[in-house]
DNA sequence: CTCCATTACTAAGCGCGCTGAGTATCATAC
DNA sequence: GTATGATACTCAGCGCGCTTAGTAATGGAG
């Protein structure tokens, strides 16, 4: 007894947090064939289409996860990948209608979805700080790196 | 421009930061060739040897994720598992010397990790309401569920 | 003692993080 | 015009979440 959760170290205490509400986002999810990491893609694109690489440094990932999260989407008709004519390097993201309909009839959705909280924009506050201090400026890294 | 990181959605950031906190973790980890979530399992089993359910209630993961987990600890020697003789469905699953070693070389690790916050306690206290009214009670489901 | 539900765990498979190691394409230097 | 380096992305592989679908052992009911 006596170790539970309140005396976790509060890094794990974030980590529990974050996969409990993601699974609480996938449970509703779920029903639209998409997944979290999709959602957020879908929504980077809500302007105008971006480059892989553009998408991963925005969503602090790497472009590897990055790619293979777009595949999935672009699997399921909700993004296409077009190569960029100007650099052949590049691959442009662009939501298709099946994609921008996704994302209408889920509007609103990520205030609603998540848990009440004393004090809302201290939290969001403190979070920022976590990831100003940590995640530093948003760079995408490859398999070389350095 | 204009959709910063500081226009996300709670539940997003609430991500972001616990994966970049985990990411910091991994850094120091790899020395000692433990992940984040055998360190949990670690720590849990501090005082006396637990059951992989019981692990998996305490950690908040599924019986599978943490069934998984131990045998990566074992793979190591971090941890033993044995059949209990009294009911031998059960695993009950023990540090091995190394594993107390290993613990030892990481004591006070948690706190120095973690970035400094403005007002840690109180973030502690909403990341709590989050698992509280998000997780529920941990219960444990296997393939049955319900 | 046998049947049957429950419990504890395993197996298979998927998504999303990551790393390390390629492969194209572009841009620059010469 | 051809090397050289940087950039953008892919491939392979691992750990940790999850779900769905088993298997083995226990514990009651009869």
């Amino acid at each position: 007894m006596t170790d539970s959760i309140e005396d976790w170290p509060t890094g794990r205490l974030l980590s529990v947090a974050a996969r409990l509400v993601e699974q609480r986002w996938r449970e509703r999810l779920d029903q639209a064939q998409l997944t979290h990491a999709g959602l957020i893609v879908l929504h980077l694109l809500a302007d105008h289409p971006l480059t892989l690489g553009e998408l991963a440094r925005r969503a602090r990932v790497t472009a590897q996860t990055m790619g293979r999260t777009v595949d999935n989407l672009a699997r399921d008709a909700r993004v296409r990948i077009v190569v960029d004519p100007v650099d052949r390097r590049r691959r442009l993201v662009e939501r298709t209608e099946a994609g921008i309909r996704t994302m209408e009839s889920l509007t609103g959705l990520e205030v609603s979805m998540f848990p009440p909280l004393a004090d809302p924009a201290e939290f969001r506050e403190q979070l920022l700080q976590i990831i100003r201090h940590v995640g530093g400026d948003p760079q995408i890294t490859y398999g070389d790196a350095r």
